[in-house]
RNA sequence: GUCCCGUUCGUCUAGUGGCCUAGGACACCGGCCUUUCACGUCGGCAACACGGGUUCGAUUCCCGUACGGGACGCCA
């Protein structure tokens, strides 16, 4: 039998990375075991489902790879066959109508509170031997069934025991005529042939209700791997202050998606002492039962880290275009793609992510002269470097070809003639080119900065310090 | 409150009774490399929540406690 599982976010917000990662285990098991996993948009909450969050979590998952085989499909339009199987559970003598108000299962909430016990429906109106009150809305409540335990084997959490009685009789259908989730999730996974469900932990304490729907309508019961959670630094739950913003927002950080992937896969699993793996080893390697038990806690230096190795692997080509992307963000109105891709090897190893390499490889893109960082050009910029950088400029303005080997030879014999060392002179070029301290290897920058520029920038410096006062 | 789940360095994790004076990675600190910054490299700091068992022997098995998380909705 080919496994088949499902992705099935609630359009209640963004695909957060909580989210991410559970897609990515899906995407990473179904594929392992070249099975087949779709996408099903859970929006059975009327109220809070909006057609914005559906396309922001199809972005992301577009963005992440994680491509589905089938779907999107939407729960909203399957209500009508959600509602046959309710009804087909009532004539079965396995559901009740239940006519209690708001009011009395608050009451009855807060009294089984009040006396230290877990509230629940305590099942009344299947009961029932008067008439109904006319005209007042039911529910469909599920009748689970009482004593003894449900057990099953999760995948990654092992085996979970479930005594029925803290299970109370669900709503399958609300007042209004409308499914709830955990009617449509079990209609659902059945109808589209779900044997594997991979989900996060919250969604553990559902599946004995579940299954128990799942046994009512005598269907196969889909094997489970509840993930753990995803927590903040805080140790608490992902909010928006660490973490769960968009997928989205990482692309726009600067992320490689590979690396975001990377970096999820992570938290949880492991193979051996590796770090770094691509889309494919994962696949090859993943094992959903080798997940571990415990939350893990978001930690962007290691994604930081991780996004680093990922552009070093990357190639140029995949990566220029991104480069431009992140400069136009910076301001930079046209930056010369071939210039970007020339230039992506100097900075791969000096960013970790695409945003700062767009700020770091800046003074490249610059139309004008870049503006001298105050503290550097005091350090450097300083009157007696006036005749070495004359100097340089005037052998450079001749220099053939204008290469890194030429530069150099060039650069050093400013050097020997002024008895200066190479960072004595390296600093000076480098804040008249760049306008600060840090930078690529100053002859790679020099040569790709070009000749005219180069030159342009020396003058603009030697005009800097020979200023008086 | 009740039920379910979890607990190894700051963080992600390896570890399935002796190989553990607990391994790797990120972060952090220091050395080397060096034209700056990075990269790389070498080294350092740093953990089995606690208490009982079981056993010749527990990080590994059992029980309890503490702490953390999840669930308890006409949300998903």
């Amino acid at each position: 039998m080919t496994l088949r599982t499902r992705f099935a976010p609630s359009p209640t917000g963004f695909l957060h990375i909580g989210g991410a990662r559970t897609a990515l285990f899906c995407h990473l098991h179904a594929r392992h075991n070249r099975g087949q996993w779709l996408l099903r948009v859970e929006d059975t909450d009327r109220e809070r489902s909006s057609e914005e969050a559906v396309a922001v979590i199809i972005e992301g998952l577009r963005w992440l790879g994680l491509v589905a085989d089938e779907g999107p499909y939407f729960q909203s339009r399957r209500t009508a066959r959600h509602l046959e199987v309710a009804h087909q559970l009532l004539d079965a003598g396995k559901a009740y109508r239940c006519y209690c108000t708001k009011e009395e299962l608050d009451g009855m909430r807060e009294e089984q509170r009040a006396r230290h016990e877990k509230p629940r429906y305590d099942g009344r109106c299947r009961r029932r031997q008067d008439p109904p009150p006319p005209g007042r809305p039911a529910v469909i409540r599920f009748i689970t069934p009482q004593g003894g335990d449900l057990h099953f084997s999760d995948r990654i959490q092992g085996d979970i025991r479930y005594p029925n009685d803290e299970l109370d009789d669900l709503i399958l259908v609300r007042s209004d005529g409308s499914p709830t989730y955990n009617l449509a999730v079990v209609v659902d996974d059945h109808d589209m042939g779900i044997n594997f469900v991979v989900r996060g932990e919250d969604h553990l304490s559902n599946t004995p209700r579940q299954i128990h729907l799942f046994q009512a309508l005598g269907w196969e019961v889909p094997v489970y791997a509840h993930m753990p959670l995803l927590h903040g630094a805080d140790g608490a739950k992902l909010s928006k202050r660490h973490g769960a913003v968009s997928v989205l927002h990482y692309r726009d950080a600067g992320f490689l998606p590979e690396a975001v992937n990377n970096y999820l896969v992570r938290l949880g699993w492991s193979h051996k002492d590796q770090e770094v793996f691509t889309m494919e080893e994962m696949i090859r390697l993943f094992e959903i039962g080798e997940v571990g038990r415990s939350a893990a806690i978001f930690d962007l230096a290691k994604l930081e880290w991780l996004n680093g190795q990922h552009l070093r692997a990357a190639s140029p080509e995949r990566l220029a275009p991104l480069l431009v992307e992140a400069l136009q963000r910076q301001g930079i109105a046209n930056p010369d793609p071939g210039l970007a891709k020339a230039v992506l090897p100097q900075f791969v190893e000096r960013a970790k992510t695409l945003v700062e390499m767009a700020e770091k490889a800046r003074f490249y893109f610059l139309e004008a002269h870049p503006e001298f960082d105050p503290a550097a050009a005091a350090k450097h910029l300083t009157p007696p470097m006036a005749p070495p950088l004359q100097e340089l400029r005037a052998l450079l303005a001749d220099a053939d070809p204008w290469d890194v080997t030429t530069v150099e030879a060039h650069f050093r014999t400013v050097l020997e003639r002024h008895h200066l060392k190479t960072g004595q002179l390296a600093q000076p070029v480098r804040v008249a080119l760049t306008g600060g301290t840090v930078s690529p290897g100053i002859f790679e920058v020099l040569h790709c900065l070009g000749r005219e520029t180069s030159l342009a920038r020396l003058d603009k410096a030697i005009a800097f310090l020979s200023r008086p006062g």
